[in-house]
DNA sequence: ACGTCCTTTCCTGATT
DNA sequence: GAATCAGGAAAGGACG
């Protein structure tokens, strides 16, 4: 029976990950995304160190923010030489400075020090950083899923959707979740024992994302929040009241308008741009931490991949974009989308099996493995 | 203010 | 019959 001992494996693989990357092939993707022109701002494996470092520099291990002087030395030297730069016009006695330091210049004071490669050191620096708060925020999935499969065992409303939603969104809910079993509540694993994947998946049902967007501010309702509308209906009537009158994102669902306050008190404003959902499923793909069981490649020369837990997926997706009512027939409507954009080519006759088309990117693996 | 992009939501009908 | 696919339509949020 899955669990929070399994949840706790989990993270303790992510914690490994992060921060033993000699220990696991599968770690470099996880912080070595930078340096790559391709990748549209999402996070891409393998393309920011040298092949021939199979640990990596030093630097590489760890997250910007807690680079000594010498690590920071040691990436700016790595991106003048990957970027052919004229280290000539470097005045480098400005980089003497530790992680912390380098991560609060701004952009313009980036280019001051280091003129055009200015630009590509905050962008690598930041796309670092995105990634990091990525895993924190699957982390923090994990992380919430330990706590309410907990809950769920003590606690009848799992979905801690405070008392002003009606039995009837609660019981719509359930049934629309993969993860709930009518005598179980949410359980953890209960698809799939001994895999992580639901573990992942079942998280998103936890209705407190600790999540990032490139919104990063419009993180909305975090675990605490919830946890007031646990406890507080006035609270919860407040956040309701500013929403009122302001239709939810789309075309108006047809519920009722209590059901529509309750979903609406749990969602604040969409998401902004940033990671889109070919990137988000692609991102899972060339994870393979990420991906365990919720898609698979079929071919991958091909881009030719597979969603093994559909609604899995679409809850994780729900999840970042602070969404708990996506289904796989919402996102599967957003992926027809792609196709007439050829981020997506057609598979006919096979069900769930989409194919990368010739305007996505970032999957490939030689994109993926090593681009310098 | 407006247009565009990118979904999100609902829907009907077809296919598996 | 359920799940999935296909695609039209309408709508909203973010952004330029």
């Amino acid at each position: 029976m899955a669990g929070p001992y399994e949840i706790s494996n989990i993270l303790s693989n992510y914690i490994n990950a992060m921060y033993q990357p000699e220990e696991s092939s599968s770690v470099p993707d996880l912080l070595t995304h930078l340096g790559d022109e391709d990748n549209l701002g999402v996070a891409l494996p393998n393309t920011q160190v040298p092949a021939e470092t199979t640990g990596g520099p030093a630097w590489y291990s760890e997250l910007p923010n807690c680079w000594s002087k010498a690590q920071v030395l040691e990436w700016i030297s790595y991106h003048i030489e990957k970027n052919k730069y004229d280290a000539s016009t470097i005045d480098f006695s400005c980089c003497n400075m530790d992680g912390y330091t380098l991560c609060h210049y701004s952009r313009d004071q980036l280019g001051l020090i280091f003129g055009p490669l200015g630009d590509e050191l905050y962008d690598r620096l930041h796309e670092i950083t995105s990634v990091s708060d990525e895993l924190d925020w699957i982390i923090g999935l994990l992380e919430k899923e330990e706590v309410s499969s907990q809950d769920a065992l003590l606690d009848p409303s799992p979905l801690e959707l405070g008392s002003s939603c009606t039995q009837e969104s609660l019981e719509e809910m359930k049934l629309a979740s993969p993860f709930f079993q009518a005598d179980l509540g949410y359980v953890s694993g209960a698809m799939s024992p001994g895999s992580s994947d639901v573990s992942i998946a079942g998280t998103a049902m936890s209705l407190s994302p600790h999540s990032q967007d490139s919104g990063g501010s419009d993180l909305d309702l975090d675990l605490t929040e919830m946890k007031s509308f646990r406890f507080s209906d006035g609270e919860l009537h407040k956040k309701a009241d500013l929403k009122h009158g302001k239709r939810k994102r789309g075309r108006p669902r047809k519920l009722s308008k209590e059901n529509r306050d309750c979903l609406e008190a749990k969602k604040s404003k969409h998401a902004a741009r940033g990671t889109h959902l070919w990137e988000f499923i692609r991102d899972i793909l060339i994870h393979p931490e990420l991906n365990e069981g919720l898609l698979k490649w079929e071919d991958r020369r091909e881009g030719v991949f597979k969603f093994l837990r559909s609604e899995a997926v679409a809850q994780l997706w729900g999840q970042k974009k602070k969404n708990s009512s996506m289904t796989y027939e919402k996102l599967s409507r957003a992926m027809r989308y792609y196709y007439k954009r050829e981020i997506l080519e057609r598979v006919d006759g096979r069900r769930l099996v989409y194919k990368f088309g010739k305007n996505s990117s970032g999957w490939k693996e030689e994109e993926v493995q090593d681009r310098s």
